[in-house]
DNA sequence: GACATGACGGCAG
DNA sequence: CCTGCCGCCATGT
């Protein structure tokens, strides 16, 4: 179940994104620690490059670390992370999220699995 | 097959 | 406090 990268990051991305409860968020790092490998949070940026921009699946869920919304660029205008957000009722403010530390979901706590590291 | 790049993050200077 | 570099994995040229 928890496979490390074996060519699923993608996979394993989409996954714990799909599993983001409404109205919640999660960062590129808490994704990249829970895949097993903290440092590659870059990948998981890239991940959802290759989908998110279709809408299939919450990929305005996840910020950075700062809780800034990095990726909204890359989202159509109709459906901006913004307006995504706020329809769940999660805040944001010139691409920065209000009470982010509060609405962070972290996969590795949530989904009760802590990397052995 | 090699090099460059990307929605990031942590640490060093 | 701010700037810069390295690491990580997969994709595109």
């Amino acid at each position: 179940m928890f496979r490390k990268t074996s060519g699923n990051f993608f996979k394993d991305v989409y996954e714990v994104v799909a599993l983001i409860p409404r109205g919640r968020v999660t960062t590129y790092g808490a994704i990249a620690q829970y895949l097993g490998s903290k440092q590659s949070a870059r990948m998981v940026g890239w991940a959802l490059h290759q989908e998110g921009c279709k809408a299939y699946y919450p990929a305005h869920r996840v910020v950075n670390k700062q809780g800034l919304l990095t990726g909204k660029h890359f989202f159509a205008e109709t459906q901006s992370m913004e307006s995504l957000l706020a329809l769940e009722g999660v805040l944001v403010q010139n691409d920065q999220l209000q009470n982010f530390e509060n609405l962070f979901w972290d996969p590795c706590q949530e989904l009760n699995y802590w990397p052995l590291d």
